[in-house]
DNA sequence: TGTCTATATTGACAGCCATCGATACAAGGC
DNA sequence: GCCTTGTATCGATGGCTGTCAATATAGACA
């Protein structure tokens, strides 16, 4: 099992890129599903371990790192695989076995999505 | 009592503005203080319902509402008051009681600072 | 003063979740 | 085959959190 099964948060379109679960949040009141889509996304980032390793992740060369190479945060081996599995459910990572390792890289679009949901959020009507 | 204490999310500079508490997600780990103050963020915005009324206030005409504007989200009314105070201990609304009613309002530098965390982390290296 | 409406707080409870140790699985070297 | 190393899963547990009903508080208006 290479990674699990990209999450309904981004909508595959036809030509293979990936478009935003929902509008920016000024633009209008979030339907319940959209809420429930967009929170999965922040939910993932909304812890300080989650948060350091998917740092460590997106800082390293190439946006990609093994597991060997993420810097301690504080909690034990099964933690950490434990919260790798998290961020990849919420399509923030995706991991591949490359012999002995496991390597983790960015998902470069939803981040991006995320951000997007937020920064026209700033520029308040 | 207006609103809340501001977090320590947001650094308040000298000349009023505030600058964001981390860099990018892609220039460097995390700290553990800066995955702490960001995460709490993060989880703000990690629940469905906050997300919703956050959306409805951020949506609103001026960027602002009366909780009497705010659309059923399906919870109680104490629940909402509940879930109006976790966005404003995070930061993300400030509330000023007017007369009868009470007004929340997006704080939009940290809901900008919060995008540009993640946007910058979709341009991988 | 009393009453009505709008919002917040309290207290309780159920479900979720971050964490760990123990264990299982995968791959490489012997 | 066996052993070692890297990663994932399992099962248990304590703490956090979303939810509600009941109650409190704040303000407007008689």
């Amino acid at each position: 099992m290479p990674n699990t099964k990209v999450l309904p948060l981004l909508d595959p379109a036809s030509d293979g890129s990936v478009a935003p679960c929902c509008p920016p949040l000024t633009e209008r009141p979030f339907t319940a599903e959209e809420a429930e889509a967009a929170a999965r996304m922040f939910k993932a980032l909304g812890d300080p371990v989650r948060l350091r390793l998917f740092s460590a992740v997106a800082s390293h060369e190439g946006g990609e790192a093994c597991v060997c190479d993420i810097p301690d945060v504080g909690v034990s081996q099964p933690t950490v695989s434990h919260h790798l599995k998290k961020l990849r459910e919420a399509g923030l990572l995706a991991s591949e076995r490359r012999g002995t390792w496991v390597y983790y890289r960015v998902e470069p679009s939803v981040p991006a999505a995320m951000g997007r949901l937020l920064t026209n959020a700033s520029s308040v009507v």
